[in-house]
DNA sequence: TAGTGGTCTAGACCACCAC
DNA sequence: TGGTGGTCTAGACCACTAC
């Protein structure tokens, strides 16, 4: 059996990592480590069983998921090779953290904030599923890289959402979603499941941003990301409008065959 | 067993489709046409695999197909819900042809195509991974919707790719690549295994189509999705730059987070 | 023909939830 | 305590590739 990374301490809460999840950390530490360098080939699913001391269809789970990511080959009859590794730094279909981005970038993160309590109209009463009336925490943020104003993102959050542990008074701390994620999964027990997405290209003079926080010529192009965050039961907690303008971060993504899915 | 779709005749060479496919595909089917409504549960693990007489194994592989696209919810100890369909009419991550892209969104799509066999230089070389002097072909293809301008593309297919199978006469049709995984797949034999795509934004003036064939107003933004296609080998084998002015149509996508990958 | 990955099964056991 | 999903195993057999 794997050595158990996470010791058994009395009741503790975090949850045993599968042998599957613990399978392929190793394959992969191993691949990005290079011990097994990019166009060798792994030791067999048999071998890795008897090594890891695991079950055959165990190891093949993970290897699934290592070229899930194409981070391996695998060729019927002759075994797996590790491919060439594809450098994302920006994945569009992943969700991370602006600080973070920035900060990968190898710049120095930093924002400012203007929060409100509002009640919403219109379009975004639909995307939320709220009803009129209901109140919302609006967040304006302006991300700077070393000091330059570099991202404006407008964060959506129904009161719902928050209001049976932070009052409204501390929700408008400007630190408040820091960490995105932890606020949602830790704060709220909102688990986000996933974001659904829209992509378009705008012109800097035809969005709405104050234009006080962020200066850049009318006619920069904007990179638009609209996204709705839905928790376990698909209900929307959040949505969050990020605005790159000029480009100064190009996005990637790996897309696939519908044959292929 | 599963009834099998496709019939044994004869030594075909249309593969058998899995086990798991296929009860995939009879759940999809009973989730799209109403047969389990969204907010029903499913039957559970065990039913299903007497139902259709597989193992539970090959009915859980089948789920957990249905629940990383989002069709369905488990949650253990309870049961296996279906979520409310999720409608992503254009996800960015897919590949989609973009004559399929028009005709779904109602319009008749149609195109013209500039083909030339050219040599490249600089950054194309690299992304195709070509010596100097390597030989291209170069489409420039405008889409119309209804017979207005929409979508201009540019493709560079280095000639490597189909001098087996085309001559260099015939591969400058305008409709070559009409299909454009079928010719890659079927009359080059080199399945696309994924592309490596870029998104940015900018506006039309600084980009460099004919100008001659769409004509927009210089200030109006456009998205430019750049990928490059790879072969099973990793190999590139196809670049396409595709400009969509003025948001025509958006794109949308289900982000993940990083932790639920 | 040997070796490898691909598929599928039966069954054991656990974790969680509702009653 | 029963029902459900979650994990893991051992092993059978198939399909493909290389020799």
């Amino acid at each position: 059996m794997l050595e158990d990374s996470i010791a058994q301490s009395e009741n503790t809460l975090i949850r045993q990592q599968s042998l599957v999840d613990q399978v392929f950390k190793i394959l992969y530490e191993r691949i990005i480590s290079g011990v097994y360098p990019s166009g060798s080939k792994l030791p067999t699913g048999d071998r890795l069983a008897e090594e890891l001391n695991v079950s055959r269809s165990t190891v093949r789970m993970a290897v699934s998921k290592l070229e899930d990511r194409k981070l391996v080959q695998r060729r019927q009859g002759v075994g797996t090779y590790v491919r060439e590794l594809i450098k994302i730094p920006n994945p569009l279909n992943e969700f991370i953290e602006l600080s973070n981005l920035i900060k990968d970038h190898g710049y120095q993160p930093g924002y400012s904030t203007l929060a409100d309590i509002v009640e919403l109209d219109g379009e975004m009463l639909e995307i939320l599923q709220l009803q009129p009336g209901s109140k919302v925490l609006q967040q304006r943020k302006v991300f700077t890289a070393d000091g330059d104003p570099f991202i404006y993102v407008v964060n959506h959050i129904p009161v719902w959402v928050f209001e049976h542990v932070i009052s409204l008074e501390e929700a408008l701390k400007p630190d408040l979603t820091d960490k995105f994620v932890e606020f949602f999964e830790v704060i709220c027990k909102q688990k986000i499941s996933h974001f659904v997405s829209t992509v378009r290209a705008e012109i800097y003079e035809n969005i709405d941003p104050p234009k006080e926080l962020v200066d850049n010529e009318p006619q920069t192009p904007v990179l638009v990301i609209n996204e709705t965050g839905f928790n376990e039961e698909a209900r929307p907690i959040v949505n969050s409008c990020e605005f790159h303008p000029g480009n100064w971060m190009t996005f990637q993504m790996i897309r696939r065959l519908r044959s292929n899915m």
